[in-house]
Formats: C-alpha cells, sequence, structure tokens
DNA sequence: TAGAATACGGAGAACCTCTCCGGTTTTCCA
DNA sequence: TGGAAAACCGGAGAGGTTCTCCGTATTCTA
C-alpha cells in the first residue's frame, strides 16, 4: 500500500484537478473497458470523463497504461491474497487457489487482463507482469518444496498457461470451460512429468 | 481437394480479372500479415496487390476471410495430416504428433492463426473452426479409446488450451517455451483426472 | 462484334490515435 | 493579499484506418 502509483515522484504536490482528471479518466476507462473490451476508443473515454482527448494522453502515454491504471486494484487485491496464501498450510491448496483467482483476474471485461500481460512486456506494464510473476513464482517453488507440484516447471510457464486459457475462452466459451482447462493444468502441475517420445 | 474455395457456387464463372485479382490479393496479405501481424492494414494490402481498397472488400469482405484465405492451404495441411495420422498405429503418438503440428500452425505469423480461431467463431472462418474441431475430436476419440487419454476431456476443450498457449506466446516467448507448454498438457491428457479439492 | 453482366478503383465519410500549443487555472512566495 | 510562474487543460488537426458507393471499364456470351 505504498504510494507505488505516484509517477510524478516528488515535487510541489499534484494540482487537485490533476488527480480529479486522472480519478475521472480511470472510471471512465473501467466503463467503457467494460463494454467494448480492450481495444475501446480512447476517445471514447476521453469524452465520458468529460476531459480533452490530449488530457487523457498526457496522463496515460499510450492503452497499456491506461489499462494498468485500471487494473491496478485488482493486481493489489491479488497481491494480497499471494501473500496471504503463503502463510496458509497446505502449498498446493495455495498454488491452486491463488491460481484460480488469477485466472478469474485475466479473464475480466473480455480478456483485457491477459491481454495487458501478454502485451506490454516493455512498456510501463511490465511493472505489472512482474509482480505477478513473483507472486506465482513464490507460490509454486513452495508447492515444489512442500507440497507435490512437479519440479521442471517455472513459475513464467504456469502462469504463461493461465493467460493462454485467459485469452482463447475470452470471447466465446462454454459456462465453466476456463475452470476446467485449468483443472487440466493443475492435473498437470501435479502429475508426475512424462517421458515424451520425442525429444 | 474438391472446390471448397468457391463461393460463388456455379455461375458463369468468374471473370478470369476477379480470379487473378484474388489470388494477387492472397498473395500480397500473406506477405503483409507476415510482416506486420494479423492487424496489419487491408489498405497496404490493396495497395501491394495493386488493387483498389473496393476490390479487397468484394472479394473479403472482413479481415476474417482474408485470413481465412491465407491459411487455407495451411489447414488443407493440416486436415491431410490428421487423415494420415488417423490410419496409423499408435493412437497416442498420432494425436501428440497432430497437436505439435497443430500448435506450429497456431502460431504462424504472430499468432494470427490462433487469433483467427478464437475470434471468428461466427462469420466465414466457422467453417475453418469447425474442420479443425473435426480433426482434434476425430484423433483424440481415437486415443481414448484405444489408446491412454483420458475419457473426461472433449476435442474443443484440448483445442481451446493449444490456441492459448499460440496466442500467449505469439509476441514474445523464450524459444522452446510454447514447446514445453504442450507437452505439459500433454502430460496432463494422459494422466488420470486428480480428485479436486474444490469441485 | 455488340450488348449485358460483371468487376474495378478511387473518392470520400466516419472513425481512430496521438501531438501541439494558446489560453486558463492553480500554486507559491514576497 | 497580489501577482508571477508553473502546471494543466482542451480542442484543432495531421495522418492513419476501415469500409461504402457508384461511374467507368472490362470481359464474357450470343
Amino acid at each position: 500500500m505504498t504510494n507505488r502509483q505516484a509517477r510524478i515522484p516528488v515535487g510541489p504536490a499534484r494540482r487537485t484537478d490533476a488527480r480529479l482528471n486522472r480519478e475521472r479518466l480511470v472510471a471512465a476507462a473501467r466503463e467503457v473497458f467494460a463494454e467494448a473490451g480492450p481495444g475501446a476508443s480512447l476517445n471514447e473515454i476521453a469524452r465520458r470523463a468529460g476531459v480533452g482527448p490530449g488530457t487523457l494522453y498526457r496522463h496515460f502515454p499510450n492503452r497499456s497504461a491506461l489499462l494498468t491504471a485500471v487494473l491496478a486494484d485488482r493486481i493489489e487485491t491479488l497481491h494480497a491474497r499471494a501473500e496471504q496464501l503463503l502463510a496458509s498450510e497446505d502449498a498446493d491448496d495455495a498454488l491452486e487457489e491463488w491460481l484460480r483467482a488469477f485466472l478469474a483476474h485475466a479473464r475480466v471485461n473480455q480478456g483485457m487482463g491477459g491481454a495487458l500481460l501478454v502485451e506490454s512486456a516493455g512498456e510501463l506494464g511490465f511493472d505489472c507482469h512482474r509482480r505477478i510473476l513473483d507472486m506465482a513464482t513464490g507460490l509454486l517453488t513452495r508447492a515444489q518444496r512442500r507440497g507435490t507440484a512437479r519440479a521442471d516447471l517455472a513459475g513464467d510457464d504456469l502462469l504463461q498457461l493461465v493467460i493462454g486459457i485467459a485469452l482463447s475462452t475470452a470471447g466465446s466459451a462454454r459456462a465453466g470451460q476456463p475452470e476446467l482447462l485449468l483443472d487440466l493444468v493443475l492435473d498437470a502441475v501435479h502429475g508426475a512429468p512424462r517421458r515424451r517420445k520425442r525429444p
């Protein structure tokens, strides 16, 4: 809960109208993204926030930055859950439960969470990708040491699989399919690696 | 190899300039999509094909149709491979090998294959989605009857997982990661379903 | 070869992203 | 408290995109 948000480090404190506009923009973005998906018009967001396009682009240089801001609190929640689960008893359960939460996160608003995680590998969103990777790695490592998770697995891989589920089921999917696919992945996580015929 | 392409059923046979333009467009699209990904400018494709935008849109009403046309021969190849593998000895091996081929297919050109399969569930691309689903289902069913693939699995689910891998690793991925993720999924396919703590 | 059917292609409407800069508002300091 | 300076706003607009419409040109058929 440190002031991770503040892009402007210290200075003479942001002007209140700037802060207000920023909040309005994030709120509008949340709405519009929910309606039209991650590719929604940024113009429309500015319009609905009651500001000009210039203002939007000054606060958020690109779509990713805006997406990140919209998802920031959700990521915070995920982080809190991870910390909490890291202190729990069963390492396997903890990993599983967090992955379920993460899948739900990555699927919000027509897969915008997943889209963000996969697209913005070098921009501002990097930070958010990194944080999530840390959470996953923490829980996975523990499950490998104290649980039944197989050792030949990296947090990155696990994450990539779940993001994949989110993306491929973003538009149209049977109800319950995403969770079913995650079950499948979890089977693989706990099962012993089999010998591949072709290496 | 029947004339599956022909959208215009019979009629007085297409004019040769129309056919030529169509071919030019597909060729240009192949190039441009490869360079700029599935979101490439259709204008640019028309320009490079030496035709007007109007011509492009008459031949292909939307991006999906064009993508489908570009990938048509690849799908044909995949289909041939499926038939061949269906006649092979080991049902498990057949499924695995086809899934590897399919993953490669879905990853071509910055994931345009995967993008197509997931987005166009109701448009022209539906046909192509359906065909691939049939292939997957055929091979999976056989592996369930004569191999070790677990029974509680639908072709659709398997496909969705692999498409997810293609999508999430489309932009940036470690070399070899997509195949590694597929290995993981294959482990799950052959392993027995485990009891989930939370149903 | 002439008429009819078919296809072409570019102009253009409507939208989008993103930049630039004159004018306004807020803050700070004397 | 009264400015000056810094910070910020917002809209005009450049340049891109998708997609349509329709007069014109081409090709097929008889």
